[in-house]
RNA sequence: GGACCGGUAGUUCAGUUGGUUAGAAUGCCGGCCUGUCACGCCGGAGGUCGCGGGUUCGAGUCCCGUCCGGUCCGCCA
């Protein structure tokens, strides 16, 4: 039907007849001459119809935003005092000669123009008109190429691209399931994959050697600007290479997706330990844009009143840090007030600071509300220590240490934003040495990635110290967004034992809930471990979107609703029978 | 589960201390126009002020509840 897209003519093209299809961008009806932007997957070109061809030129004049029109016409040049420098089929048009209505549309209830500023409600309402929109399109587009580099990259290095079930049972991973109840097994329910984490550990002990897949992964969790209920990983496991081996194929993996999308070289990759980033910029996922560091200043705190900072004193499960801002002391009093606040979203119960006005003059150039609680000599040795200039400004946290860690390191980020101190564009790092567990509160232990990490140490050296082990474990962090993250797997029975009893995960309970898995570890289970990026957050900071959902053709709304097809829907009496559910609350609402 | 912001014409918004007939822009409809490109000019239609209750002589505006959309905390790798 068509010989062109409309926004891929250009001056070589010009004499060429060509047959364009698409939908009316825009119409400009100048009586005697009309002009119709024709707009499609690859962008607008402009038609114009004149009453020399009067048959086509009266349907030209009924036309209407969205119609769907066939457009044959010879291309042409624009006279130099008509060429349109804001499109890329602005240096030429085409001169209509017939016009075919394919179909006609009722006036649309946005305006899909670029210039349209419209609620995203509505647009999800309608997204089948808001993916029209070449700037939503186009973010689509970009995804399929990055899935494609991807696929392309792991084809060559030798990895299957293998599908695992979708419907599964609950896995212990810590987020909630979506549930499907099962019709053939009264009672029982399937749950959808969390991550084809276990799957892929299978597949290494099936000797596939190397897995992947683009898979898409379930949470029942609350959502954030970032997370939607399903989302995409790319999922990779493999056979017989250690840590660094697979850190190597996956960091070339991203650097060839940048160099490949964007022509960005990010260069080798840092590496920092989890211990190293908490203590430097209170975050396990820091982000290396911004020139600001946090500093243990506790030892110096030690002999002043905590009070002041409304901490615990001297708590030996808590932190005293300060954060340097060059530049600050400019905050007003009620920017800081902001900040205080913003703090407190964290559990921070006060935001200490000092500004430094004039060094030179020791304690007397420094304005604080909390020097007189403090001596002088311990101020100026902190303000050395902090290497502070005039016009600097030190905020403080003293808490629970994760209280301090998150709250300064949620500041320093902001602070960042706010005063615009971003040095540089991708700032890509990996974090290494992650704790096997962290204590819950209560004295229990949890996994801090997933119970099949490895440790770096011995079974039995696990149990006597659980708090001080480290795992096999490394993330890949980029702008301060966790890309992905993986580890080496615990490939032997003995471990995975140890480990389920410091979790405190019974005999019997691990024997239900992964019987396959210490089977499977008594086959001959190579030595593996793998990684999963998020492709959604990949696809947002690749092209700069700052929702999920300008990235996913389909999303969902905060409460995890879809407002185009209006699910999740209530079900017929009759499914719920044959399922063998019963629903608690009778439902108001029906339909 | 919690904090905060928003909901007024198809769309994006304004609406003063509670006061008479709720406005603007854009879109839409009709007319005019041969070089516009977010065309222009003239005219017109278009409202359950999210929903329910309350206070009041009087509510878009105040109070309570509720629903929806969003950002965040908790939660979530």
């Amino acid at each position: 039907m068509r010989s062109h897209y409309c926004g891929t003519l250009r001056k070589e093209h010009i004499d060429q007849e060509v047959t364009l299809c698409g939908w009316v961008d825009r119409r400009r009806d100048h009586g005697g001459v009309i002009f119709l932007d024709l707009r499609d997957r690859d962008g607008i070109v402009q038609v114009v119809f004149d009453p020399d061809t009067e048959e086509h030129f009266q349907r030209a004049d009924k036309v209407r935003g969205e119609y769907v029109l066939q457009v044959k016409g010879r291309v042409r040049a624009r006279t130099e005092s008509t060429v349109n420098p804001n499109m890329g089929t602005g240096e030429i048009e085409v001169l209509g000669k017939e016009l075919e209505i394919l179909n006609a549309s009722e006036t649309p209830p946005f305006q899909l123009d670029s210039h349209t500023d419209v609620g995203e409600d509505v647009r999800l309402r309608y997204r089948f008109l808001d993916l029209r929109r070449n700037e939503i399109a186009d973010k689509l587009r970009l995804r399929s190429k990055i899935t494609s580099i991807l696929r392309n990259y792991l084809d060559s290095n030798g990895f299957l691209d293998i599908e695992t079930p979708i419907l599964t049972r609950a896995t212990p991973e810590g987020a909630r399931d979506y549930l499907v109840p099962s019709r053939t097994h009264a009672g029982k329910f399937f749950a959808l994959p969390q991550s084809p984490q276990l799957f892929k550990q299978l597949l290494m002990v099936s000797g596939m050697d190397r897995y992947y897949q683009i898979a898409k992964c379930f949470r029942d969790e609350d959502l954030r600007a970032d997370r939607q209920p399903e989302f995409t990983q790319i999922d990779l496991e493999t056979s017989f290479m250690d840590q660094d081996e697979i850190m190597a194929i996956t960091e070339g993996m991203i650097r060839q997706l940048f160099q490949q999308i964007l022509d960005v070289d990010l260069g080798d990759l840092p590496r920092m330990t989890y211990a190293e980033a908490m203590l430097r910029f209170g975050s396990d996922r820091p982000d290396l844009r911004i020139p600001l560091e946090l500093t243990d200043v506790e030892d110096l705190m030690k002999q002043v009143d905590f009070k002041v900072f409304n901490g615990p004193a001297n708590d030996p499960k808590g932190r005293v840090a300060a954060l340097k801002v060059t530049g600050g002391a400019k905050l007003s009093r009620k920017e800081i007030d902001e900040y205080t606040k913003f703090v407190g979203i964290y559990g921070a119960k006060g935001l200490a600071w000092i500004k430094v006005n004039e060094l030179a003059k020791g304690v007397e150039g420094l304005q604080s509300p909390i020097l007189k609680f403090m001596p002088d000599d311990i101020v100026l040795q902190m303000m050395e220590r902090l290497a502070v200039a005039d016009g600097d400004i030190v905020f403080f946290g003293a808490d629970k240490t994760s209280v301090v860690n998150e709250a300064l390191g949620a500041l320093r980020v902001k602070l960042g934003e706010d005063l615009d101190m971003i040095e540089r564009e991708w700032a890509p790092l990996w974090v290494v040495d992650f704790p096997m567990f962290e204590e819950d509160g209560s004295g229990n232990w949890t996994s801090l990635h997933h119970p099949f990490t490895a440790p770096t140490c011995s079974p039995e050296e696990l149990e006597a110290n659980p708090g001080a082990a480290l795992s096999k474990a490394y993330d890949l962090v980029l702008n301060g967004t966790e890309l992905g993250g993986g580890s080496i797997r615990i490939h032997k029975s003995d471990m995975q034992h140890a480990v389920f009893r410091i979790l405190g995960i019974s005999k019997e309970e691990a024997d239900e809930k992964f019987g396959f898995l210490l089977d499977a570890l008594k086959y001959g289970c190579p030595p593996h471990g793998g990684l999963a990026f998020g492709l959604d957050r990949i696809v947002m900071l690749m092209t700069g979107a700052k929702s999920i959902r300008d990235v996913i053709a389909f999303p969902k709304t905060q409460t995890a609703a879809c407002l185009m097809t209006d699910a999740p829907g209530a079900v017929e009496s009759k499914q719920l029978t044959e399922l063998n559910i019963r629903l608690r609350k009778t439902e108001e609402k029906q339909g």
